[in-house]
DNA sequence: AGCTGTGAACATATTCACAGCC
DNA sequence: GGCTGTGAATATGTTCACAGCT
């Protein structure tokens, strides 16, 4: 019941809710803690506790109401409107981005492509050619575009993530293998997919 | 001092140190926690309680030996030797990973593709030609893969995660959007993209 | 009876503050 | 003087245990 705000570690779990009760048989009108807890790998009273921080929205001896819930949680994420996203970087990794339904299907358009490479201007990956970064100031300036991704090489994250944040980019989720300074008021998570790889293998190495 | 066990969090942010040394200029030979702390976002304080969990290494007045260091926590990842990993689904993501360089060069091995598509096997990415998921058990068995990366879609990735434990597997990536479950014994890390942009929704919702 | 909502207890993580050493 | 190493203090997160509602 404590409206107002919600503690990072839960903000982080309530699109895990999201995507267990989506892979739920649609029958299955209401769900309880307990099961959500199984379903999650977590505490039945985690779950309980995170939940009330969107309000009472919970049944005492039959559950929550799985669709009213969703949209509980979708309103708290801000995922009612789809936000629009660019991806810069056009490698690997973030043509594999551009190509992957798992953004769109989470309530995100994926609406520009940039790269620093002029061989890959004008590539087009799923439907948008690839434009150049020196595009990106006029591209965003009165666009709706409110997130980017960053799928460039380490060394030229922390440029472009500059650009970006004078642009008026506030939420960045960076997948270059390099931490990057922003400002106050701009909000950044950094992927780093060798650093999990990493991370398991100090538990592999004790173990067996 | 205190040997033996490393809190999560401490773990966590070890492969951030190492990066963040790699990306220093050579001639710097010696790190402060001030310096690493600025590097990474974080408290120097955080930074010296992390380091002295692998012993007292550093210097009072000077600082830590950037090698030395690096080489103390290389040691405690397990990261001495390659790891050899395997990746489970070449859709867009797996076989951009497969070509992604990053996980060489944090030192690990890519050294099979599988996937379930009978379309997809004999294709070749980044050297290794696609095999079917059916080989895995008699790949895996006597050979020294100890890690698995999953990036096929959500509805298969149990499927996948109990053949691999079932083979031997006991650390695996994930990166399918659903929950895996693994007996104890087994770590397994969920990476998933789309839920990283709903928890930035979060923030960019509440903000301007 | 069954399940939520939550204060209290516990566990983990971060930061402070300073003694100890170079 | 400058920086590490660390106990103590604080903050955050998780789990327990049970009252309260249906």
């Amino acid at each position: 019941m404590k409206q107002g705000t919600i503690p990072k570690a839960t903000v982080a779990r309530l699109p895990l809710y999201l995507q267990c009760m989506q892979s739920m048989a649609p029958t299955e009108t209401t769900v309880s803690s307990e099961t959500l807890a199984r379903m999650a790998n977590l505490n039945p009273a985690n779950v309980r506790k995170d939940l009330s921080f969107l309000g009472s929205h919970g049944v005492r001896g039959v559950g929550y109401d799985r669709l009213h819930l969703c949209m509980q949680i979708k309103l708290e994420l801000g995922l009612i409107e789809a936000w629009q996203v660019i991806i810069v970087g056009v490698g690997n990794l973030g043509s594999a981005l551009a190509n992957y339904g798992g953004f769109e299907a989470a309530g995100f358009d994926v609406v520009g492509l940039y790269d620093a490479d002029p061989e890959k201007i004008g590539m087009e990956f799923h439907g948008h050619m690839v434009r150049p970064v020196s595009a990106l100031a006029s591209d965003i300036a009165g666009s709706p575009i409110a997130m980017a991704i960053i799928t460039t090489p380490a060394l030229a994250a922390q440029e472009i993530a500059d650009t970006l944040v004078d642009c008026g980019i506030r939420s960045i989720l960076n997948f270059a293998p390099a931490v990057i300074q922003t400002p106050p008021g701009v909000e950044c998570r950094h992927v780093d997919l060798a650093t999990e790889l990493q991370i398991l293998s100090y538990y592999q190495a004790r173990q067996a």
